[in-house]
DNA sequence: GCGATTTTGTGAATGCCTTCACAAGGGCGT
DNA sequence: ACGCCCTTGTGAAGGCATTCACAAAATCGC
């Protein structure tokens, strides 16, 4: 899906590298955009405080990876790095920036005003990062109408409309596990091609839409794995009786 | 730190391998113990459905990935299929609840009872996947001594007792950046080792530690930058003036 | 009973990501 | 102006994960 059947630039665009790098985002590896965002917010927290220049050495630790392992995620980018002195801070933040598509901000639809539908409505981290809830949907009757964060909050069966009003491509659904099919499949149908989907199921999509998945439960059995190999523990007895 | 220094099953213990397949936690790949979580949920759906037995096939798709890796990925716990029939739900649900440490319930503490944390706290696939909340704590004077859940809110001060008379080792940190670290550091040093962590920030642990981060902001950046990309749009002019 | 049919478990191959290690490049001091 | 020293960018190697493809195992129908 990333570097699939897209032969534009199969032989002769390779031409004048320098400057198609900045917006040659065709072959960057998954791995590395994932770690991108934590760049990315290492160089803004090093932005404010004054900070004009960065080797790749700080900047890694600061990210917590290790350097060699940051060069060559910044080298998918282009060569913005100076040898001998480091990168420069907001050049580099604003290449990732471009690179991650935040020049530009994006309208994002907030589905479900739950527990959690609250608190990401609430999140700071969203605004200041180039995306903006552009639409709060949910189900209730009894939310419905209500405002939060200068928005009015919509009935989830105008979906439709809110997202081609809004001009909405990005998702966060928020939703009991139940309605989170249904909900992502209005969603898709109404052209939405990103979904960060909180919501603890799997979710069926088409080919061309991009799910993500936040999974508390499962972060916290992962973390369970690890805790109960440290501790020694074998797992209980064999006696155990399971089944029948 | 996690198939290393540890060889008590060198040579001689592989003898009784059925039943040692049971606990034997030595070599489960990271990528196929996030995945156990997955079909865990998978199974349970499906025990409560009545299903009794289930096709790698089926599991798979349900759980959103191929049948072969479904497979291989349960094939690290033991042999616990049957061929030409399948696998026992029950069974197989009892077998990964053991891998993951969930047979044993887990006393969590949650630290930071902002919009995020009053959603972590109300957020029902804690408790009923094995994890108990045991602790709340908070900074702010106006919340604590509040009860919530059947819990009363401790200051975060009292995080060393707290800590050890609820026999806690795993945390969950929601709050701000700023003061993660500091939290962090706090946590380790009244002996947790695990840590899930949502505020946006690298926190810097000893080895003995795991910590699982959850970038809301992350994740949306990624979704942008393949939204990015498939909207075909290249970035913006050139000329976009960068920096001085 | 026995062969046909189904489905698991797994060696082997492939591909992706990480890590290593060093040559190339650029500033800075003298 | 020149050489030293620092740091980037990147081939190459190694390790981990996914996928393929098939032999082994177990039921079911006859």
């Amino acid at each position: 899906m990333i570097a699939d059947g897209d032969e534009l630039n199969a032989d002769g665009a390779r031409a004048d590298q320098r400057a198609a790098a900045a917006t040659d985002q065709r072959s960057i590896p998954e791995a590395t955009v994932a770690r991108l965002a934590v760049y990315l917010r290492a160089l803004v927290g090093m932005g404010e405080t004054g900070t004009a220049t960065v080797s790749s050495e700080s900047l890694a630790t600061a990210a917590g990876v290790n350097s060699a392992k940051l060069r060559k995620d910044l080298s998918y980018l282009g060569s913005y790095g100076v040898r001998g002195v480091g990168y420069d801070v907001a050049l580099l933040t604003e290449q990732i920036n471009r690179t991650l598509g935040l020049h530009t901000d994006r309208a994002v639809a907030l589905i479900g005003l739950g527990h959690l539908g609250r608190a990401l409505a609430g999140y700071a981290g969203f605004a200041s990062r180039g995306f903006r809830i552009a639409a709060i949907l949910d189900a209730a009757p009894e939310i419905v109408g209500s405002r939060l964060r200068g928005l009015t909050v919509r009935h989830i069966g105008e979906l439709d409309q809110v997202v081609s009003e809004a001009n909405i491509a990005i998702a966060v659904v928020a939703v009991p596990a139940s309605a989170a099919q249904d909900v992502c499949d209005r969603l898709v149908a109404a052209g939405v091609t990103s979904i960060l989907n909180f919501a603890p199921t799997v979710l069926n999509v088409p080919a061309h839409v991009d799910v993500r998945k936040v999974d508390l439960a499962a972060e916290l059995q992962i973390l369970s794995f690890h805790d109960n190999r440290k501790s020694g523990r074998l797992g209980g007895t064999d006696s155990m009786v399971v089944g029948t």
